[in-house]
RNA sequence: GGACCCGUAGCUCAACUGGAUAGAGCACUCGCCUUCUAAGCGAGAUGUUGCAGGUUCAAGUCCUGCCGGGUCCA
């Protein structure tokens, strides 16, 4: 149950009752009402703009409405108190019962506890990573792979059918350059060239993928094909190499990811749609609507680069639906450019029913953002929404030092250094603390630092303390029934503290938070939320120190003891919930 | 030259897509272990939300123009 959306349809129906008692003057628009969590614990805890929003449109004064809605509010179930705050916020105070129902669904539902059905089922592809199929992945990729695959959990828990998917660009030029480094590669395993040979074409940029990770490959091509492709020329052996190659590294890649724990519902081949024809489809469908022509674009503002030449060229007609300038469709060569194959690609996403498209890129393809929604407008008739998230930089740090990183000289760091470095759990959290538009600092040492500074550690150090208490009280308490089952029983009354409700009602606001997030396409907020909602159990254990009769186990009084154990484990299994949307396993105890 | 992202406390960042008095952590000062893990907690101070306009009941949030940083540009 979700509490906010729960009242905001309590308040629709008041008004509506108002409405037909002719209080309030018929045919508002209630689309724009809200009930939120005041930011001030004083204001209540829910709070409505619905006076404020239905002012103008009844020609009445906010606070008017807000007396004639609240008094009538006061005669909802669930609430305790209204009263008319500030320019016309109706603030209501809920009574101690809803806060305990909550408490309960949490133990019945578990870590599904925040799933909600806003997404209708409907289908929605989640396309991240897409890295190129030329080598192992690095830093850039594992924010947006961690930020793609999280979104995409939390789409699930949200109610849509989601479609986890990957693009591989094994069309362009460099898997052909891919090719031939192996090929090289390949001769020095089979000794026909020496590390010096190869060393030297790499020294003159004769080889584009210099890295190491191609000898493993060629010693299995030596395997697979023995010197057949020796004395060949390229045109031979140029299509079984790349081939041979693209796979090796599809290969090393999605094992990168599994490490990650990532692993993607689909693959799509760009050569495959490229072979398949599926360019030309799309292009002539658009070509059918009159987006397509020949033209020549006007040279690029200020600097003209040296190589830069008039001339006509196949253009599509993205400026119709918001773009800067017309894109082009062919390179001079005659070949289809990205963009092209691009199309095609979120034709076909869009033919296999995905009118919601989410494609999460690193930072560096902003530019690319509006032809790409330019022509998945065009291509859907205006009835496909994409969404493009662009995950900024992350920079590694050890101890506040920042890690040279150069793609030259081989330095940069990959994802398995990660890994390695501070575990799969470690890099799935942080990557999320921070919003993906803004870039993000990674620091080796504050990552698996135990402290309060590192979110994963303090996160994880709140759940395994209430695993903690669970084991005292299993000790303590030998026949009480600590079963979730178990603890809905009981009495959770007894929880009175101020501080013990107010924990109550952060585990309250974790559907909303689980639908906004979903809705907005923020996967961060989970990682602020679940730091608040664990800094709330850290204070509520350390007021036992202060205050021994605050504390969650008191042996002489196994009804109270009971009904806090009930309170603290829902606190665990929203953490718990959390996390698996996160795809990091909560700890039962640190060491 | 243009496009996109960002600009919030000394530092690192939030702020529920427009809500009320803009919040956390770090750093600084002081306090809390005979106790369910002190790997933690509490208290104190910190702001012209880059600048200038505009939109409205309400702007950090939306619009326009500047300034500064980043990314990209057949």
């Amino acid at each position: 149950m979700n509490v906010f959306s729960l009242m905001k349809d309590r308040v629709v129906e008041v008004i509506q009752s108002a409405v037909e008692d002719g209080a309030l003057p018929s045919g508002l628009k209630t689309d724009a009402v809200t009930a939120e969590a005041p930011r001030d614990a004083a204001h209540g805890d829910v709070s409505t703009n619905a006076a404020l929003v239905l002012a103008k449109q009844a020609g009445m004064k906010p606070r008017g409405i807000a007396e004639i809605l609240a008094s009538r509010l006061l005669n909802v179930d669930e609430v305790d108190a209204a009263e008319v705050a500030g320019p016309g916020f109706i603030n209501l105070r809920l009574g101690a019962s809803v806060w305990h129902g909550v408490v309960k669904e949490v133990l019945k539902t578990g870590i599904a506890f925040g799933d909600n059905a806003a997404g209708q089922q409907e289908p929605i592809n989640v396309e991240y990573v897409s890295a190129n199929p030329t080598g192992p992945l690095h830093v850039g990729h594992a924010r947006g792979a961690v930020f793609g695959d999280v979104l995409a959990a939390l789409l699930s828990k949200s109610g849509y059918a989601v479609t986890k998917e990957y693009y591989i660009n094994d069309a362009g030029s460099q898997v052909d350059s891919l090719a031939r480094a192996l090929h090289l590669r390949y001769l020095v395993a089979l000794g026909k060239k020496s590390d010096n040979d190869f060393a030297a074409a790499a020294e003159a940029g004769d080889v584009e993928y210099a890295g190491g990770y191609l000898k493993d490959a060629a010693v299995k091509l030596v395997d697979a094909d023995g010197d057949k492709w020796a004395d060949a020329h390229e045109d031979e052996w140029m299509e079984p190499v790349r081939t041979f190659a693209i796979k090796a590294m599809m290969q090393m890649i999605r094992e990168d990811l599994a490490a990650l724990g990532i692993g993607q519902d689909l693959e799509t081949s760009e050569r495959s749609l490229v072979e398949s024809g599926r360019i030309e489809t799309a292009i002539s469908d658009l070509e059918r609507q009159g987006l397509v022509y020949t033209g020549v674009l006007e040279p690029p503002k200020g600097k003209k680069p040296d190589d830069w030449e008039a001339r006509p060229q196949l253009l599509f007609k993205s400026t119709e639906f918001g773009d800067d300038i017309d894109r082009p469709f062919k390179k001079s060569d005659g070949t289809w450019t990205y963009f092209a194959s691009d199309v095609a690609y979120h034709r076909d996403k869009f033919d296999r029913g995905f009118s919601q498209m989410i494609d999460v890129w690193g930072a560096d393809h902003g530019g690319y953002v509006k032809r790409m929604q330019a022509a998945v407008k065009a291509l859907s008739n205006g009835e496909g929404a994409l969404d493009i998230k662009l995950c900024q930089l992350v920079k590694i740090f050890d101890k506040g030092e920042p890690v040279r990183m150069s793609k030259r000289s081989g330095t940069f760091v990959t994802l398995r250094d990660l890994i390695d470095a501070v575990g799969k759990d470690v890099v799935r959290f942080i990557m999320l603390t921070r919003r993906n538009d803004a870039p993000l600092d990674f620091d080796y040492a504050k990552a698996t630092e135990k402290s309060r500074e590192n979110p994963v550690f303090y996160v994880q150090y709140a759940h395994a303390r209430i695993n903690s208490v669970f084991r005292h009280a299993a000790e303590a308490f030998k026949d009480l029934d600590l079963t979730d089952p178990g603890l809905t029983h009981a009495d959770l009354s007894l929880c009175s503290d101020d501080a013990e409700l107010a924990i109550m009602r952060t585990v309250s606001a974790w559907p909303r938070i689980v639908e906004s997030a979903a809705q907005a396409h923020e996967p961060h907020r989970l990682a602020f939320y679940l730091n608040d909602l664990a800094a709330e159990l850290h204070a509520l254990w350390n007021r036992g120190n202060e205050n021994a009769e605050l504390r969650f186990l008191l042996p002489d009084e196994p009804g109270r003891s009971r009904a806090r154990l009930a309170l603290v484990r829902s606190v665990a299994l929203v953490i718990a919930s959390g996390l698996h949307v996160f795809g990091v396993q909560p700890v039962e105890e640190m060491r």
